[in-house]
DNA sequence: ATGCCCGGAGCGTCCGGA
Protein backbone atom coordinates (compact mmCIF):
# COMPACT_ATOMS: atom_id res chain seq x y z
CA UNK A 1 0.00 0.00 0.00
CA UNK A 2 1.05 3.35 -0.98
CA UNK A 3 -0.12 6.54 0.56
CA UNK A 4 0.43 9.99 -1.71
CA UNK A 5 -0.40 13.35 -0.56
CA UNK A 6 -0.78 16.83 -1.52
CA UNK A 7 -0.94 19.93 0.72
CA UNK A 8 0.07 23.75 -0.47
CA UNK A 9 1.90 24.95 2.61
CA UNK A 10 1.31 28.70 1.98
CA UNK A 11 4.99 29.24 3.15
CA UNK A 12 7.12 26.52 4.11
CA UNK A 13 9.10 27.99 6.81
CA UNK A 14 6.18 29.85 8.82
CA UNK A 15 4.40 26.44 8.17
CA UNK A 16 6.84 23.92 9.19
CA UNK A 17 5.22 23.15 12.57
CA UNK A 18 2.05 22.52 11.65
CA UNK A 19 3.68 20.43 8.29
CA UNK A 20 6.05 18.42 10.73
CA UNK A 21 3.05 17.83 12.71
CA UNK A 22 1.00 16.34 10.37
CA UNK A 23 3.81 14.34 8.71
CA UNK A 24 3.89 12.45 11.94
CA UNK A 25 0.44 11.63 12.39
CA UNK A 26 -0.91 10.66 8.55
CA UNK A 27 2.83 8.93 7.46
CA UNK A 28 2.44 9.41 3.75
CA UNK A 29 4.80 7.35 1.42
CA UNK A 30 4.93 10.34 -0.75
CA UNK A 31 4.22 13.91 -0.20
CA UNK A 32 3.87 16.99 -2.98
CA UNK A 33 3.77 20.53 -1.88
CA UNK A 34 3.24 23.63 -2.89
CA UNK A 35 3.08 27.48 -2.20
CA UNK A 36 6.24 27.14 -0.53
CA UNK A 37 7.00 30.91 -0.50
CA UNK A 38 10.83 30.29 0.26
CA UNK A 39 14.28 30.45 -1.65
CA UNK A 40 16.04 27.14 -2.72
CA UNK A 41 18.38 27.60 0.14
CA UNK A 42 15.61 28.24 2.51
CA UNK A 43 14.04 25.09 2.49
CA UNK A 44 13.84 22.84 5.57
CA UNK A 45 15.04 19.76 3.99
CA UNK A 46 17.07 18.63 7.39
CA UNK A 47 14.16 18.64 9.93
CA UNK A 48 12.17 16.55 6.89
CA UNK A 49 15.24 14.22 6.04
CA UNK A 50 14.94 13.51 9.95
CA UNK A 51 11.56 12.58 9.76
CA UNK A 52 12.73 10.53 7.55
CA UNK A 53 11.57 12.16 3.82
CA UNK A 54 14.15 12.53 1.23
CA UNK A 55 12.89 15.88 -0.98
CA UNK A 56 13.82 17.84 -3.84
CA UNK A 57 12.32 21.42 -4.52
CA UNK A 58 12.33 23.77 -6.87
CA UNK A 59 11.76 27.41 -4.54
CA UNK A 60 11.95 31.03 -5.89
CA UNK A 61 11.67 34.06 -3.49
CA UNK A 62 8.82 35.39 -1.96
CA UNK A 63 6.27 33.03 -4.10
CA UNK A 64 5.48 30.05 -5.61
CA UNK A 65 7.51 26.86 -5.04
CA UNK A 66 6.84 23.22 -5.32
CA UNK A 67 8.42 20.30 -3.57
CA UNK A 68 8.33 16.36 -3.72
CA UNK A 69 9.30 14.41 -0.56
CA UNK A 70 9.55 10.48 -0.43
CA UNK A 71 10.57 8.25 2.54
CA UNK A 72 12.38 6.09 -0.36
CA UNK A 73 15.35 7.47 -1.09
CA UNK A 74 15.18 7.06 -5.05
CA UNK A 75 13.55 10.17 -6.15
CA UNK A 76 15.12 11.10 -9.62
CA UNK A 77 14.13 14.13 -10.92
CA UNK A 78 12.98 14.41 -14.55
CA UNK A 79 12.21 18.20 -14.76
CA UNK A 80 11.40 21.47 -12.88
CA UNK A 81 9.48 23.37 -15.24
CA UNK A 82 6.63 23.12 -17.73
CA UNK A 83 7.54 23.08 -21.49
CA UNK A 84 6.65 25.67 -23.65
CA UNK A 85 7.58 28.82 -22.66
CA UNK A 86 11.32 29.66 -21.65
CA UNK A 87 10.05 33.30 -20.44
CA UNK A 88 7.96 31.90 -17.51
CA UNK A 89 10.30 32.15 -14.54
CA UNK A 90 7.50 31.05 -12.02
CA UNK A 91 8.41 27.94 -9.64
CA UNK A 92 5.20 26.05 -10.11
CA UNK A 93 5.70 22.31 -11.72
CA UNK A 94 8.63 19.29 -10.82
CA UNK A 95 8.76 15.92 -11.92
CA UNK A 96 10.24 12.92 -10.47
CA UNK A 97 10.54 8.79 -10.68
CA UNK A 98 9.96 7.24 -6.97
CA UNK A 99 8.25 4.43 -6.66
CA UNK A 100 8.23 3.42 -9.91
CA UNK A 101 5.98 6.05 -10.65
CA UNK A 102 6.07 9.28 -12.10
CA UNK A 103 5.11 12.32 -10.02
CA UNK A 104 3.97 15.42 -11.28
CA UNK A 105 3.87 18.38 -8.72
CA UNK A 106 1.86 21.08 -10.06
CA UNK A 107 1.15 24.54 -8.36
CA UNK A 108 -1.18 25.79 -11.12
CA UNK A 109 -1.62 29.83 -11.41
CA UNK A 110 -4.26 31.60 -9.69
CA UNK A 111 -5.47 33.62 -12.63
CA UNK A 112 -7.60 36.10 -10.99
CA UNK A 113 -8.34 38.78 -11.33
CA UNK A 114 -10.98 37.99 -14.65
CA UNK A 115 -10.60 39.21 -17.23
CA UNK A 116 -6.91 40.23 -17.58
CA UNK A 117 -3.08 39.14 -18.08
CA UNK A 118 -3.05 37.11 -15.09
CA UNK A 119 -5.92 35.23 -16.77
CA UNK A 120 -4.40 34.45 -19.75
CA UNK A 121 -1.10 33.52 -18.29
CA UNK A 122 -3.25 30.90 -16.24
CA UNK A 123 -5.16 29.82 -19.57
CA UNK A 124 -1.96 29.34 -21.14
CA UNK A 125 -0.48 27.08 -18.45
CA UNK A 126 -2.97 25.23 -18.65
CA UNK A 127 -2.77 24.46 -21.90
CA UNK A 128 1.23 24.04 -21.59
CA UNK A 129 0.42 21.86 -18.89
CA UNK A 130 -2.12 19.67 -21.10
CA UNK A 131 0.06 19.12 -24.05
CA UNK A 132 2.79 17.88 -20.87
CA UNK A 133 -0.07 15.58 -19.72
CA UNK A 134 -0.65 13.95 -23.08
CA UNK A 135 2.91 13.13 -23.78
CA UNK A 136 3.04 11.55 -20.22
CA UNK A 137 0.39 9.10 -21.00
CA UNK A 138 1.42 8.24 -24.83
CA UNK A 139 4.75 6.94 -22.55
CA UNK A 140 2.46 4.40 -20.69
CA UNK A 141 4.05 4.29 -17.07
CA UNK A 142 1.88 4.99 -13.90
CA UNK A 143 2.20 8.82 -13.11
CA UNK A 144 0.16 10.71 -10.81
CA UNK A 145 -0.27 15.03 -11.67
CA UNK A 146 -1.26 16.13 -8.00
CA UNK A 147 -1.27 19.61 -6.64
CA UNK A 148 -2.97 22.91 -6.27
CA UNK A 149 -5.10 23.04 -9.84
CA UNK A 150 -6.53 26.44 -8.39
CA UNK A 151 -9.41 24.98 -10.21
CA UNK A 152 -13.11 24.01 -9.21
CA UNK A 153 -14.19 21.35 -11.37
CA UNK A 154 -18.17 21.39 -10.97
CA UNK A 155 -20.64 23.07 -9.20
CA UNK A 156 -20.22 20.41 -6.38
CA UNK A 157 -16.82 21.86 -5.45
CA UNK A 158 -18.34 25.35 -4.54
CA UNK A 159 -19.81 26.40 -1.44
CA UNK A 160 -22.02 28.91 -3.12
CA UNK A 161 -21.58 28.60 -7.12
CA UNK A 162 -22.97 31.79 -8.59
CA UNK A 163 -20.51 33.96 -6.58
CA UNK A 164 -17.82 32.36 -8.44
CA UNK A 165 -18.32 32.52 -11.67
CA UNK A 166 -16.61 35.24 -12.97
CA UNK A 167 -13.65 34.01 -10.95
CA UNK A 168 -10.70 32.81 -12.06
CA UNK A 169 -11.05 29.33 -10.05
CA UNK A 170 -14.55 28.46 -11.45
CA UNK A 171 -14.77 30.50 -15.12
CA UNK A 172 -16.21 28.31 -17.91
CA UNK A 173 -12.62 28.06 -19.73
CA UNK A 174 -10.61 27.05 -16.84
CA UNK A 175 -13.51 23.90 -16.04
CA UNK A 176 -13.38 23.73 -19.63
CA UNK A 177 -9.29 23.19 -19.92
CA UNK A 178 -9.83 20.80 -16.35
CA UNK A 179 -12.28 18.71 -18.61
CA UNK A 180 -10.29 18.95 -21.41
CA UNK A 181 -7.21 17.12 -19.52
CA UNK A 182 -9.64 14.40 -17.85
CA UNK A 183 -10.70 13.33 -21.24
CA UNK A 184 -7.27 12.70 -22.18
CA UNK A 185 -8.18 9.08 -20.16
CA UNK A 186 -7.07 10.56 -16.40
CA UNK A 187 -8.88 9.96 -13.13
CA UNK A 188 -10.15 12.71 -10.89
CA UNK A 189 -9.17 10.07 -7.50
CA UNK A 190 -11.72 11.86 -5.15
CA UNK A 191 -14.51 12.31 -7.30
CA UNK A 192 -14.14 8.44 -8.11
CA UNK A 193 -14.14 7.28 -4.81
CA UNK A 194 -17.05 10.32 -3.57
CA UNK A 195 -18.85 10.57 -6.75
CA UNK A 196 -21.67 12.96 -4.97
CA UNK A 197 -20.44 14.58 -1.91
CA UNK A 198 -19.67 17.95 -1.28
CA UNK A 199 -15.31 18.13 -0.65
CA UNK A 200 -13.48 20.89 -0.02
CA UNK A 201 -9.88 21.40 0.33
CA UNK A 202 -9.44 25.11 0.58
CA UNK A 203 -11.19 27.55 2.96
CA UNK A 204 -10.54 30.91 2.91
CA UNK A 205 -8.59 32.75 5.57
CA UNK A 206 -11.21 35.87 4.96
CA UNK A 207 -14.76 36.29 6.27
CA UNK A 208 -14.74 33.25 8.58
CA UNK A 209 -14.70 30.70 5.82
CA UNK A 210 -13.40 27.58 7.98
CA UNK A 211 -16.33 28.85 10.62
CA UNK A 212 -18.88 28.49 7.97
CA UNK A 213 -17.38 25.58 5.74
CA UNK A 214 -17.51 28.34 2.83
CA UNK A 215 -14.93 25.76 1.47
CA UNK A 216 -13.58 24.80 -2.49
CA UNK A 217 -12.14 21.97 -3.89
CA UNK A 218 -8.77 23.39 -5.77
CA UNK A 219 -6.13 20.31 -4.89
CA UNK A 220 -6.97 17.30 -6.69
CA UNK A 221 -4.76 14.02 -8.41
CA UNK A 222 -5.35 12.77 -11.39
CA UNK A 223 -4.38 8.65 -11.83
CA UNK A 224 -2.87 7.51 -15.57
CA UNK A 225 -5.27 4.36 -16.55
CA UNK A 226 -2.36 1.98 -15.03
CA UNK A 227 -3.38 3.61 -11.62
CA UNK A 228 -6.76 3.91 -11.61
CA UNK A 229 -7.66 0.71 -10.70
CA UNK A 230 -5.72 0.28 -7.76
CA UNK A 231 -7.15 3.38 -6.10
CA UNK A 232 -8.56 1.77 -2.95
CA UNK A 233 -8.97 4.87 -0.35
CA UNK A 234 -8.80 8.68 0.19
CA UNK A 235 -9.51 11.94 1.79
CA UNK A 236 -9.34 15.34 3.16
CA UNK A 237 -7.32 15.52 6.58
CA UNK A 238 -9.83 18.32 7.15
CA UNK A 239 -8.96 19.04 10.90
CA UNK A 240 -5.38 20.44 10.22
CA UNK A 241 -7.29 23.39 8.53
CA UNK A 242 -8.24 23.97 12.49
CA UNK A 243 -5.23 23.63 14.09
CA UNK A 244 -2.93 26.86 15.09
CA UNK A 245 -0.99 28.41 12.43
CA UNK A 246 -3.17 26.40 9.83
CA UNK A 247 -2.28 26.79 6.05
CA UNK A 248 -5.65 28.02 3.90
CA UNK A 249 -5.26 24.51 2.69
CA UNK A 250 -5.87 21.09 4.34
CA UNK A 251 -3.69 17.79 3.37
CA UNK A 252 -5.47 15.71 0.67
CA UNK A 253 -4.29 12.00 0.66
CA UNK A 254 -4.96 8.94 -1.00
CA UNK A 255 -4.46 5.19 -0.88
CA UNK A 256 -3.17 2.78 -3.95
CA UNK A 257 -2.94 -0.45 -3.48
CA UNK A 258 0.78 -1.23 -5.36
C1' DA B 1 -18.39 48.41 -3.44
C1' DT B 2 -15.22 47.34 0.21
C1' DG B 3 -12.81 45.06 3.90
C1' DC B 4 -12.35 41.05 6.08
C1' DC B 5 -7.14 37.36 7.05
C1' DC B 6 -2.66 35.60 6.14
C1' DG B 7 2.77 34.97 4.71
C1' DG B 8 6.75 37.19 2.99
C1' DA B 9 9.80 41.07 2.80
C1' DG B 10 11.64 43.98 5.88
C1' DC B 11 10.73 47.62 9.40
C1' DG B 12 6.11 50.92 7.15
C1' DT B 13 3.16 49.05 4.82
C1' DC B 14 2.95 46.96 0.58
C1' DC B 15 1.72 42.72 -2.64
C1' DG B 16 -0.35 38.35 -3.82
C1' DG B 17 -3.32 35.02 -2.57
C1' DA B 18 -8.41 32.55 -4.00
Amino acid sequence: MLKIATYNVNGINGRLPVLLRWLKEAKPDIVCLQELKAPPEKFPATPLLDLGYHSIWHGQKSWNGVAILSKKNDLQELRRALPGDPEDMHSRYIEAITNKMIIGCLYLPNGNPYPGPKFEYKLNWFKRFNSHARKLLAHDVPVILLGDYNVMPTELDVYKPEKYVDDALFRKEVRAAFQRLLKQGWTDALRQLYPNQRIYTFWDYLRNAWGRDAGLRLDHFLLSPHLAGTLIDGGVDKHVRGWEKASDHAPVWIKLDK
